[in-house]
DNA sequence: ACGTGTAGTCGAACCGGTTCGCGCACCGTA
DNA sequence: TACGGTGCGCGAACCGGTTCGACTACACGT
């Protein structure tokens, strides 16, 4: 079932299947028939191993996943959903790497011995070691996220620092004047995690410039955080009338913690943020959010990285995606008088994240 | 950076350096640590496809997922993590393929094409064509998930049946007589999807035998549905007081319509069923249920696959996992008298599911 | 009739590894 | 000293494709 046996049934040669196959010269109608009804007829495929010794390229592309240690979130998961069909579309197969945490030798195989053609590296961290690492093994790559300094190198990002920004901005037109922001995990932000950083930066920004109150929490990625970490705000802060929020998974939990407090969307307490599509809709009421766009993002990193195999000498280039900001209703106008005068009193705590100015 | 390249600075031949480095034959010390030395300073690593090529496999297994459009359950998703964490454990890679829709390109390169040395078969329907193509192309595979007949498969499966007979058994301990499960959706299970169909067998086994009023309510993945599914089923059989669900997305919907209706967990109403531990204990209260063991699974899958492509003419082998129902919080005694009485009244609708019995 | 060009095909080399068979040097033993 | 065994290394063949250079046959223009 290989080539030659294929080229010896049509009574050929091996280069003449060879160059049936793939055009790279011409063959006469007839014999062209000949072989292929040969090769339909015992099934042939030809050895991808093979012919990408031969070629010099494996037509698959390596994704560098975070271990699954660190649980994925539904952005993260709906993007690598978005880059296998991407790959699929382009004919390529996608080789799995998870990185971080003991599973260093998978990422090692990926980058030096020529499984993959390219790579597509998430969670990017601001100093980021294995950017280094495929730029020292001349493995074309694109990042999603973008470290603290990048010369050179390509990347697609969403502008954390500018929807958070605008997020901020629109709770203010409302008449919002302390605002808080819920971050991701104190690990994370800790450990250098991108959107954590600029997500701060763009509410701090906004916070400055617009002269408001803000309180920035630091929230571990799940409900139950979600849920304690707004009790405590609620506690500490009773004068906060709004959140902006690029922690979806923390989201089952603020509602209930809202609800618990007797607070009703919008009429008491306005929601927004950065929050993928699916989540913003299944959410009651519906989010006012800036949509992840991870179909999007899959795509242009998947076109771009085509591009760079091409011609790995392509001056570097960025894309910094800045979704619209879809109205949907969990934004409102701030309440007349703050609604801690109708809140059930506990003892005020501290907030989990601590003050911001 | 060949291995050429290497046995010329050592002053060795090439075969040298191989056996050198697979340990296939000895080597004296001396030369050993000399052609080490060299490869340590240029940083050689062998390329795959050769090697692919020469041993005749790829050290790569296949991992078909369904397609992305429709959506990865949390479930699935952990178990594609698992599934890597696992293979990286085992010196393996990962290739991901979608299947269905229109990517059967990207599996039948899968199978054709000497890609991997194995294949973990995701989401396996009751009729199911990719396993008859995987045996015709005598591709070792480990289905999850089984198909009706099986002669003489490989699978890993969670005993759906089982489990839902145990939840509601356990719900008719605590006295409740009238119950609901909470399938998914009506597609899918008209699709032949497994789970599915097993959890309603389980369910109407229980049903029968324990002389209890079932309802069986079909329902799509995300809160919105499940919400709908839920406040159809108040209206329209406010008899039930009880539900078993294997529909993790419907999940927040759920607790919404509970809600709204003005029903609290579990004194009005209990909830149970089969869902990953991480949904289970982000429920409010945390629910009582069998928790899906994907780790194990995933772990279970490719021991068995490494076994197959060890020895492919071994004989077939059912995992049937029937993890614990873990006790927690959110089923209780059944309410002295049916609910009903005290919800506001609204106009009975007929459930979408649809009667049982 | 004779170069010239071109379409179609073949054989051989090559991609970068692994493995088999053989030869050489060295050992202990008869 | 001759002999069989063993440890170590070499060369060549092979895995299954792709591609390059060359060769043949035929059509064309002069």
């Amino acid at each position: 079932m290989n080539i030659g046996e294929i080229a010896r049934r049509a009574g050929v040669s091996r280069s003449t299947v060879s160059y049936a196959l793939s055009g790279n010269r011409p063959v006469s109608e007839a014999t062209r028939k000949r072989i292929q009804s040969v090769i339909d007829e015992l099934g042939y495929r030809p050895n991808a191993s093979a012919r990408a010794l031969a070629e010099g390229r494996t037509r698959t592309i390596g994704l560098v996943i975070p271990p699954a240690s660190s649980r994925l979130t539904h952005m993260q998961l709906d993007f690598v959903g978005s880059v296998v069909d991407a790959a699929a579309k382009a004919d390529l197969d996608v080789l799995l790497s998870p990185s971080g945490g003991d599973h260093d030798r998978s990422f090692e195989r990926l980058v030096s011995e020529s499984r993959v053609d390219g790579v597509i590296l998430m969670e990017i961290r601001m100093e980021d070691a294995r950017v280094d690492r495929l730029r020292e093994a001349r493995m074309p790559f694109v990042g999603i996220g973008h470290p603290a300094n990048d010369p050179g190198m390509f990347w697609v990002d969403v502008d954390y620092a500018g929807l958070i920004y605008h997020c901020v901005r629109h709770l203010a037109d409302l008449g919002h004047r302390d605002i808080a922001l819920l971050n991701r995990s104190p690990e994370l932000v800790a450990a250098g995690y991108g959107p954590g950083h600029r997500a701060r930066e763009g509410f701090m920004r906004a916070v400055t410039e617009l002269g408001l109150q803000g309180t920035e929490l630091l929230c571990g990625d799940d409900a139950r955080c979600g849920q304690e970490c707004i009790a405590d705000l609620l506690a500490g802060r009773p004068e906060v009338t709004a959140l902006a929020t690029i922690n979806e998974a923390a989201l089952p939990g603020v509602q209930r913690a809202l609800q618990e407090a007797g607070l009703v969307i919008p009429r008491d307490f306005s929601l927004t943020g950065v929050v993928a599509s699916q989540w913003a809709e299944d959410f009651r009421p519906p989010l006012t959010a800036a949509d992840m766009p991870s179909d999007q993002m899959a795509a242009q990193a998947m076109a771009l990285l085509v591009e760079i195999i091409r011609d790995p000498s392509m001056p570097a280039q960025h894309i910094l995606m800045s979704p619209p900001i879809s109205l949907r209703h969990s934004t409102g106008a701030a309440p007349a008088g703050s609604h801690a005068a109708i809140r059930p009193v506990g003892q005020p705590q501290q907030p989990t994240g601590g003050g911001l100015s």
